[in-house]
DNA sequence: GCGCGCACCTGAATGC
DNA sequence: TGCATTCAGGTGCGCG
């Protein structure tokens, strides 16, 4: 499943390829993949044919590409100011991928949509969004003031820094999760405390931190919650360094490649093995509609929870 | 405002 | 063998 890291090294592996590049074709297969464009196919090519791309960049799961401005170009988009900024966004949901292929090449499996590209310093590519569970897709959107107060796409203007960014302030998050009654996971995995984080990834910091997933973020210190913000970074960090998870073949870089992080994994998909720190038989339980895998001695509910 | 449950969606795995 | 069911989970929305 992609999330921040994997995220991250699609949007690295894009760059030298689209960077500076003009859009020459745009074909949705299916529209289903622009839910999120306001207007259909038609409207979604047109917003986008002609245009060149400046540098991608990533909030969280949020990928968007800038599109560059259009100079004597009459915009006909009822939320865009003249001359105001609009980018390509991408979100890859459970099962996206954005794959950069030579012209011609062989079909990928699920793909969606496919965008021709002609750039400067590597001539004709083909981009494709292949995407199996539908969960993700692209949009043509407004770029607004976002938290930081850098450019973001319009829907993820109320997406929170990802820990990953200069600017994230981890002891004004640790407080504002010191303020919440709900357990740490779901804390962890809402985006508009911090971004970035999924299931896995939630998992992992959990488990390092010694963390129920059911402990309420107020009966943390401040200390504790910083401990913990710590341990996401750096699960993170190894991850991208890793080139992200590939746990069921759901995620791939722009070349179609997987990530060896799954081997580094403690806690996710590890239900039923022992724990590498005591050895006890961790367990994968029901949570919020998904799985949960914690080890039952290092990570014990907290006293006074059901 | 917060916390929770649910719909969306497809294909692999599993059960009968 | 073939059909039905279960499971995976990010996001947005509705409800209490």
């Amino acid at each position: 499943m992609p999330e921040l890291p994997e995220v991250e090294v699609v949007r690295a592996g894009l760059a030298p390829a689209v960077t500076g590049a003009r859009i020459e074709g745009v074909e949705v297969l299916d529209e289903r993949s622009i839910s999120r464009h306001e207007g259909d196919a038609a409207a979604f090519e047109a917003a986008l044919l002609g245009r060149r791309l400046g540098v991608p960049a990533r909030r969280g799961k949020f990928l968007w590409i800038p599109l560059e401005p259009e100079h004597g170009r009459q915009t006909t988009d009822a939320l865009l100011a003249p001359g105001a900024h609009r980018a390509l966004m991408a979100h890859l949901g459970m099962s996206g991928q954005v794959l950069v292929r030579e012209p011609g090449a062989a079909a990928d499996r699920h793909t969606r949509i496919r965008i021709l590209i002609d750039q400067p310093q590597h001539g004709s590519l083909e981009i494709r969004f292949a995407d199996q569970r539908l969960f993700g897709g692209l949009a043509v959107r407004p770029l607004v003031v976002g938290e930081g107060g850098g450019a973001v796409p319009d829907q993820a203007a109320h997406i929170a820094l990802d820990p990953l960014e200069p600017a994230f302030d981890a002891s004004a998050v640790a407080r504002r999760l010191r303020l919440r009654r709900q357990g740490v996971k779901a804390a962890l995995l809402d985006q508009q405390l911090v971004s970035g984080i999924g299931n896995i990834y939630a998992d992992e910091a959990l488990w390092r931190s010694r963390l129920h997933y059911a402990t309420p973020g107020q009966r943390l210190t401040q200390a504790r919650a910083l401990a913990l913000l710590a341990d996401v970074r750096d699960v993170l960090e190894r991850a991208l360094a890793e080139g992200g998870t590939s746990f069921d073949a759901q995620y791939v870089n722009v070349n179609g490649q997987a990530g060896y992080f799954e081997h580094s994994l403690n806690a996710y998909g590890r239900g039923g093995q022992p724990c590498r720190r005591c050895g006890a038989i961790m367990v994968r339980e029901a949570w919020m509609n998904r799985g949960s895998t914690r080890c039952p001695r290092c990570q014990r509910r907290p006293r006074g929870l059901a």
